[in-house]
DNA sequence: TGAATCGGTTCATATATTGAACCATCGTAT
DNA sequence: ATACGATGGTTCAATATATGAACCGATTCA
C-alpha cells in the first residue's frame, strides 16, 4: 500500500463521534507507529486537510477540503442536481432517500434526505455501499459497467441472514434488476431495512449512480412499494436530466411494464 | 517533500478552467514523470479523491471529497455560520465580501459573496492569502498568533508597487491594525483593489479568521469606508457568535473609537 | 517525588518511490 | 493501407523516502 493511501486513510478517523483526535489516540486507533503517524499528520496539515487545535494540540479536519469540494461541485455538479428531487422523493414516500455515485469500483453516498414522517427510519451512514448487499449496489451491478461483477464476488461480506452468499444467487438478483428496472434489497445489508433503487445516468450516457428509498420492512406494503417505484422513476428522470444525461429507452420500457404490470395486466413485451 | 504531499498537490490542477485532465497533460503541467504521476493518480482514485471519466480516460475530482467536506462542516462548522452575515455585508456595502480562516500558518478562503451592484468588482480566486499583502493577512498578523510574523517575513512576494517590502514597514502596518481593530490594504496585492478586514474568533477564544470587503480603489470614498467599517463590525460579531466565540473586549473598545471618532466626537472608553 | 501520560524527535534500517525505456492502442494524415 | 504521433499504461534497477524503536522534555496526577 502506498504511503499516500495510508496518509489519506487517517482522514476517515475524524467523525462526528470523534471530531478531534490527538496523536497518541490516533496511533491506538490506527495501530501504527507514532513517528509515522506524526509525519503523516504533518503533511496533512501542510496541505490544509487537517488542522491542529492550538489549545488542545488535537487534530481535526481542515479548511482546504471545503475548497476542493467546492471545485468538485463546480466542475462535476452532482449534489446540487440531486437534492431537490431527493427531498421531493422523501416527502412523497415518507421514507429516507439517498443518492449514491459510482466512482471506479466503489459506490459512494452523495446525499441523503430524512423525513420526520416516522420516528423509526433508516439512517445512511456508510463510507461505500457494498455492491452485493444493497439495493444501490444491485442496481449498479445491473446497469453499471459489467466488469463490476467480478469485483463484487470478491467482496461478499455476509451482513445479515438475508445477504446473498453465492455468485449464482447474485447473478439471479442482478437479472431480476435488469428485468424490472429497479433493484430491491430485503434486509440483506441491515435487518428490517428494505430498499428500492433506480439507476441514474450522466452526460456521457453511462450509468453514474443510483437513487434509493430505504424503508422499515414492516411498513413496506404493496401500496407503498408501488408508490415508491413510481416516484423513483420521477426522481431518476429529474436527477439524470440535471446531470446532463438521459434515461436509456430500454430502461424506460422496463419501467413502463414494471410499474403497470402489478396493477392490472401486461401490455407489450 | 513527502510523496503524500506530491500526490495531494495533483488535486490543485483540477480547476474550473480545466475540470478534466489526462495523464500526459498532467505530466506536462506538473513537469513530473509519467509513471510517478500515473501511480499517484491511481492512489487518488482508490481513495475516491479523483475519478476517471470512463469514456475520455481523463481524470476529474472525485466523490469522497464531498463526504469529507460534509464531515468537516459537521464537526467544525465555519462556512454555514458565515454565509448569511457575508451576504448581508455584501448587500449593505454593495461590494465583494469574503471570509478567510487561519489554519496553521496559512490563511484559506472559506466563502465569498458577490453583489451585482457594480459591474466592476473584486474577484477572490486564491489558494491562500499572502499574510503581508492583503487586508485579511494583516488582520491575521495583528490579532492572530504572534509567531506568524516570523513566517510572514520569509514570504514577502512583491505583488504590486504598493506591497510592503521590508519587515519594518510590515511592523508599522501591523501596529496600525492593532490600534484600529481593522486592517486595510491599498492595492498591495492587486492594483486598484482596496480591502478592509476585521478579525473573527471561535469557541477557543482565539483568532480564527477574518471577514473582509474588497472594493475598487476609485470607488472607496470616506463615506463608503465608514459604512464598510460599521458593517464589518456587525458581520464580525455575528460570525464570531456563530462560531461559538466572542469578540475580545479590547477589540470592541478599538472599534468604538475607530468608528465613532471620524464622525463627531468620542464618547466613552 | 515519581510514574504515566502526552506531543514531538532522532537515526539506522528497510521499503516504497522514482524515471528511462518500453508496449499497446487510437486517430489522423499521408 | 500505412506510418506517424499522440494517448494511457507497464516494467525494473537505482535510489530516495518511509518506517519504528528508543528517546526527549513537558504535564498531569497520585
Amino acid at each position: 500500500m502506498s504511503s499516500a493511501t495510508k496518509t489519506l486513510e487517517l482522514l476517515s478517523y475524524f467523525t462526528k463521534a470523534l471530531p478531534e483526535v490527538g496523536l497518541s489516540q490516533l496511533c491506538r486507533l490506527t495501530k501504527r507507529n507514532k513517528a509515522t503517524t506524526y509525519r503523516q499528520l504533518q503533511t496533512l496539515e501542510e496541505t490544509g486537510f487537517i488542522e491542529q487545535n492550538p489549545l488542545t494540540k488535537k487534530y481535526r479536519l481542515g479548511p482546504s477540503i471545503l475548497q476542493i469540494a467546492q471545485m468538485r461541485e463546480a466542475t462535476v455538479p452532482r449534489k446540487a442536481g440531486a437534492e431537490l428531487a431527493l427531498s421531493n422523493l422523501a416527502k412523497t414516500t415518507g421514507e429516507t432517500t439517498h443518492v449514491a455515485v459510482l466512482s471506479g469500483t466503489k459506490l459512494y453516498p452523495l446525499a441523503s434526505c430524512d423525513t420526520p414522517t416516522h420516528s423509526i427510519r433508516a439512517i445512511i451512514d456508510v463510507q461505500t455501499f457494498p455492491l452485493h448487499a444493497t439495493a444501490s449496489g444491485l442496481c449498479t451491478l445491473g446497469f453499471g459497467p459489467s466488469d463490476l461483477f467480478d469485483f463484487a464476488i470478491t467482496e461478499m461480506t455476509e451482513f445479515t441472514r438475508n445477504t446473498v452468499k453465492t455468485a449464482e444467487e447474485l447473478t439471479r438478483a442482478i437479472h431480476a434488476v435488469q428485468n424490472t428496472g429497479f433493484a430491491k434489497s430485503n434486509g440483506s445489508f441491515e435487518d428490517e431495512i428494505d430498499s428500492l433503487s433506480a439507476p441514474l445516468f450522466d452526460h456521457t450516457g453511462l450509468f453514474a449512480g443510483t437513487v434509493s428509498v430505504a424503508s422499515v420492512a414492516t411498513r413496506l406494503t404493496p401500496e407503498l412499494e408501488t408508490c415508491i417505484r413510481q416516484n423513483l422513476i420521477i426522481a431518476s428522470r429529474e436527477i439524470t436530466r440535471n446531470w446532463g444525461g438521459a434515461i436509456p429507452t430500454h430502461i424506460e420500457a422496463l419501467w413502463a411494464n414494471s410499474v403497470e404490470q402489478p396493477q392490472e395486466l401486461e401490455a407489450a413485451s
